[in-house]
DNA sequence: GATAAGATCATCT
DNA sequence: GATGATCTTATCA
């Protein structure tokens, strides 16, 4: 069987929907030496120029070009100087949105929190705008984990406050537990 | 356990 | 010149 590699039409859905099915998903990873994957333990959705929270709610920008492209593409960007956050384009080109990856399970090690995540599969601006449908040095993977709704928990993004009406949106989606344990929530 | 502060820079005003 | 889709370490209680 051929890798399953999740497919354009597959982030060309409603966010919220992409968002919640790439939970038990495989992360993939290619460098020269050797591939990494992990199995997606927490992601974050933002939606559209209204979600304040969404960079491309301040408008088309060179920086922000790429959400306005096809479904599939990655979205990477530095925050705080200091770390990478690794996002995946959703719905058809025009709208403007995203799914980030924050945690990952790998070999049974939870890896918490975008930064770190992206440290660990050494993720920085040279794989911004990478075709994540070609399986190719960065993609997604079914590997046929199936997650029951009830296993998966709602919660408020983080750390943006400043998104008014948006900032309490139930837009951030966890596994209530991984590698056996319950895991931290809210 | 909780909270605070520091690191450090691309992007936008 | 201000500001984060963050993480680690230090200091408190």
């Amino acid at each position: 069987m051929s890798k399953m590699v999740l497919s354009r039409l597959y982030f060309n859905r409603p966010t919220l929907m992409v968002a919640r099915s790439l939970i038990g998903k495989y992360l993939v990873r290619e460098n020269g030496k050797g591939v990494v994957a992990g199995k997606i333990v927490e992601v974050e959705a933002y939606i559209g120029h209204q979600d304040k929270a969404c960079h491309a709610s301040k408008g088309r920008t060179a920086r922000t070009e790429v959400l306005f492209g096809r479904p599939g593409i990655s979205y990477v960007y530095l925050i705080y100087g200091m770390y990478y956050c690794l996002n995946v384009v959703t719905e058809r080109a025009e709208f403007p949105a995203a799914v980030l990856i924050r945690a990952i399970e790998v070999d049974g090690e939870l890896i918490d929190g975008p930064g770190r995540l992206c440290r660990a599969f050494a993720i920085d601006r040279s794989l911004n705008r990478v075709d994540m449908t070609a399986g190719d040095k960065l993609w997604f993977e079914n590997r046929g984990v199936r997650v029951p709704r009830n296993r998966i928990g709602a919660f408020p993004r983080i750390g943006v406050d400043y998104a008014g009406s948006y900032a309490n949106k139930p837009w951030r989606f966890r596994l209530r537990f991984a590698g056996g344990k319950k895991i931290r929530e809210q």
